[in-house]
DNA sequence: CAAAGTGTGTACTAGTTAATACACATGACA
DNA sequence: TGTCATGTGTATTAACTAGTACACACTTTG
């Protein structure tokens, strides 16, 4: 669908030029899964792995898990979770920040950080 | 898992006192699926049913479709593909606010809705 | 009483997800 | 030169999702 496979190779062989390391063989087995699927992900060939295997990839690589996970077409089972328990506040909180430009977003989250309610 | 189908049948059952259209069957056939399946959605022996159908029946049954989405250990597809959209941005803010209060929800929903940012 | 409507038990299934296993050709390397 | 590592092609799979199809027994209802 999107650019998963391709940005997680570039990705991958930017770090092998500098640590051997980071080939797919050695990085399939870091993460625990055969070379040939890796390979397959990587360009593209099958969807993008499951939740839990996209997370070791990221973390693997150094790359933010929600980014990776979106870029597979997932949203992180705990996110899920937070809005399940309020399903009506979240959703239309996030309906209606869907337009919100991002600093917009930023102030929300620095208000909620800073902010006492 | 939860109490899905328990909460489906009994919001149908009080709807078919007053209105015979809400009988199992007829319900069955308005969203279009099997009798046989819903009986056995509403008596937890499967799991819910897929999310397309899941918003059907919310609407038939007068349901808040995020509300039964979320007892069916879902969350809607829009709501993903909005936080797809800006992951870090949406997971951070979620994140934080995974323990505020439902007012301090609600006072964020109310000031991203008449505040101009 | 017959016809229609009701809920449910049993059996089955096409399609998808998330992978594994093995073989192979190529390149590095000591 | 042999051996080791690398990436990839082909074949296969167990479990899960999201249902359908049909028969059955019971209850209204006309």
């Amino acid at each position: 669908m999107t650019h998963f496979g391709k940005s997680i190779r570039t990705r991958r062989e930017r770090l092998h030029l500098e640590d051997k390391r980071f080939s797919l063989r050695q990085v399939a087995q870091r993460i625990g899964i055969e070379p040939a699927y890796l390979s397959k992900i990587e360009r593209g060939e099958v969807s993008p792995p499951s939740e839990a295997t996209t997370v070791r990839l990221a973390h693997e690589l150094g790359e933010d898990p929600d980014v990776l996970l979106a870029l597979a077409g997932k949203v992180s089972g705990d996110l899920q979770n937070i809005i399940r328990k309020r399903p009506k506040l979240f959703a239309e909180l996030i309906r209606q920040l869907k337009e919100a430009p991002d600093h917009a977003l930023l102030h929300v989250v620095r208000e909620v950080r800073d902010g006492e309610w």
